[in-house]
DNA sequence: GCCGTTTTCGGCCCGACTGTTTTCAGTCG
């Protein structure tokens, strides 16, 4: 079974039992989330933790989970799973991928209804609700039987609970917005939170704080937003609206005096907020977006932050950065003073993985931009150095000796630009394609004309775990090979990317100094930064490289950064963080 | 069901908004 599919079984049972007796098993409830959460974010299958017998080491498995997890995996199924089902219609479960609709909505229209037919459930209800049957109902009425009918219609074009967006995507939906909400002179602050601040690599939602006065203007300038496609809700001090494309965008305000626990709040995660909350409980603090409540003193007004930094040190924590905030053992590091300093933008010093527009006749895409507008780009960012790693000249076109010539060529362009150029130091690199076999897509003799090359897989992407590792492996085994550029070869919302065994990749980084890439590339975002937490632990390095076709696109390293920050990476972790002298002692070790 | 720097028992975040209600349940983040 895939994570997913387990992930959707710990959920139904979630909703089974708020179904059975919401009171009773109010806690069971909770757990069964959490568990399917972990599940569903996890980077490597379920299953090599049941192999390796390590599924209650996950946040949220303990042992009843554990065990119900061994049966299934064992046996195909859960003896309790089928108690706590049992009487509950299957034709509720498609529903709760709907916004809106929790376990008591649709088990109300589905028992009442008398629905069987998961396949065709929300179908079934579009009609009802077309009819003006759903009105009639307890607890029901002509406005939410109007608002169940545009949820399914909204879900049926795509707005799912877990449809997402990639990073720049949402970047831009919400800079427009904020762009429009600082047109209101009662807008003192606005920035986007949420998933967003944390620089997680997909993001749902958008959320936006802001510090205003004027709750009530703000949010009447705010829901008159000209690109929105309409109003979800709106309140005294919070709203939300979707605008196209079914994105929905949250909004909340609090007076400037208390921004710093708005933002604690609305950057979340939730995870992180819910256990700041109960370590606050213990010092009898009550935390919130409008700032603490000293529980011990009566009648006492809630004392507000300006900043997220008073914040955190009225609880006795450390700042925390947003990419940390995850709930994964950040908070006890915090408690004790000793979070890791981690890489920041400024730290780069070069990047080592851009594609100019020299006709290098590639079998993969071409870049836009010339050596010399790349190189301008590099000053301007301040680097020092910068590499060159057009794609490999096509096999399939060429001869080894024609590549050869192809090279020679581009190397002597290369050392030209270099006696002109001083400010920014060039390396001569190549993107290599690893073949299924494990060669590399160029001889010998050819990676000899090069300072070093990225490495990647760029096709056959199918193979089994094993298979895979020990192609990448002899991919990296060239002395030239120096860095795997994007390791697990994930395209967000397209395809999943292949499955290594990251002990042997690391061991073997480790073994014979070669580095892991992280593709700043929005759509890639590779590593992910479960596996770039491992890498640190593990003592890998790792280099911040954008995979850059243009000029334009050099700038991206910061989502690499934001990654490597998830990821807990520090500036000894990042090689491009060393001078050149230190970094062409590396590549050409 | 999970979890532990006051706990292996006894806790478990907090508040916003909506529709159907006249005080609250459901959903969301």
């Amino acid at each position: 079974m895939s994570n997913e599919q387990i992930a959707v079984l710990l959920r139904n049972v979630a909703a089974a039992y708020s179904i059975k007796d919401d009171k009773k098993f109010r806690f069971q409830v909770l757990a069964y989330q959490k568990a399917a959460d972990t599940i569903a974010h996890l980077n490597s299958e379920i299953m090599d933790y049941y192999k390796s017998g390590t599924l209650d080491s996950l946040p949220g498995i303990g042992t009843s989970i554990r065990s119900h997890l061994e049966e299934l995996i064992k046996t195909g199924k859960v003896k309790r799973f089928e108690w706590v089902f049992e009487g509950i219609p299957g034709a509720i479960f498609p529903l709760l991928d709907i916004p809106s609709f929790g376990p008591k909505k649709a088990y109300a229209l589905v028992k009442h209804f008398k629905l069987k037919n998961p396949k065709t459930v929300i179908t079934d209800i579009e009609k009802l609700g077309i009819e003006g049957k759903i009105a009639s109902l307890p607890k029901f009425g002509e406005k939410s039987q109007s608002d169940i009918l545009r949820a399914l219609s909204e879900f049926k074009e795509g707005k799912g609970k877990t449809t997402r967006m990639v990073l720049p995507y949402a970047h831009e939906v919400a800079d427009k917005l904020v762009y429009y909400l600082k047109e209101l002179p009662e807008v003192d602050k606005a920035e986007p939170l949420g998933s967003l601040r944390r620089g997680v690599a997909t993001i749902g939602d958008i959320d936006i704080a802001v510090a205003s006065n004027k709750p009530k203007e703000v949010i009447e300038h705010f829901t008159s937003y000209p690109y929105k496609e309409r109003v979800i809700e709106k309140g005294d001090i919070s709203a939300s609206i979707m605008v196209s494309g079914g994105r929905q965008i949250d909004l909340m305000v609090q007076p400037p005096d208390a921004f710093g626990s708005l933002l604690q709040h609305f950057t979340g995660s939730k995870n992180h907020n819910v256990h700041l909350r109960e370590l606050a409980l213990k010092k009898n603090f009550s935390l919130s977006e409008r700032g603490i409540k000293f529980l011990k003193e009566k009648n006492q007004p809630i004392k507000r932050y300006e900043t997220e930094e008073e914040f955190y040190a009225e609880i006795g924590l450390q700042y925390i950065e947003p990419e940390m905030r995850e709930d994964t053992g950040e908070i006890e590091l915090a408690l004790a003073n000793k979070l890791p300093d981690l890489v920041e933008l400024k730290d780069l010093k070069g990047d080592l993985h851009t594609h100019s527009n020299y006709p290098i006749e590639p079998s993969h895409d071409l870049g836009l931009s010339s050596v010399e507008e790349m190189l301008n780009e590099a000053k301007k960012l301040n680097y020092e150095y910068l590499g060159f790693s057009e794609h490999n000249p096509s096999v399939s076109k060429h001869t080894n000796r024609e590549i050869y010539e192809i090279l020679e060529k581009r190397s002597e362009k290369i050392e030209q630009i270099k006696s002109n150029n001083k400010s920014v130091r060039i390396f001569k690199m190549l993107e290599v394609d690893i073949l299924p076999s494990g060669k590399l897509a160029i001889d010998e003799k050819s990676l000899s004309l090069l300072d070093a090359a990225v490495v990647s897989v760029h096709s056959v992407f199918s193979m089994d775990k094993n298979k895979m590792t020990q192609r990448v492996l002899a991919g990296l085994s060239y002395s030239k090979a120096k860095i795997l550029a994007h390791p697990t070869g994930r395209l967000l919302n397209v395809r999943p990317g292949y499955d290594l065994d990251w002990d042997k990749i690391f061991e073997f980084c480790k073994k014979f100094d070669k580095a892991l890439e992280i593709n700043s590339w929005p759509n890639r975002l590779d590593l992910p930064d479960t596996i770039i937490r491992k890498a640190v632990e593990s003592k890998v390095k790792m280099v911040i490289n954008t995979d850059s076709h243009r000029v334009s696109q050099m700038i991206m390293s910061k989502y690499g950064v934001m990654l490597a920050k998830r990821g807990w990476a520090k500036k000894s972790d990042i090689l491009n963080t060393l001078s050149y002298n230190d970094f062409s002692n590396w590549l050409k070790s």
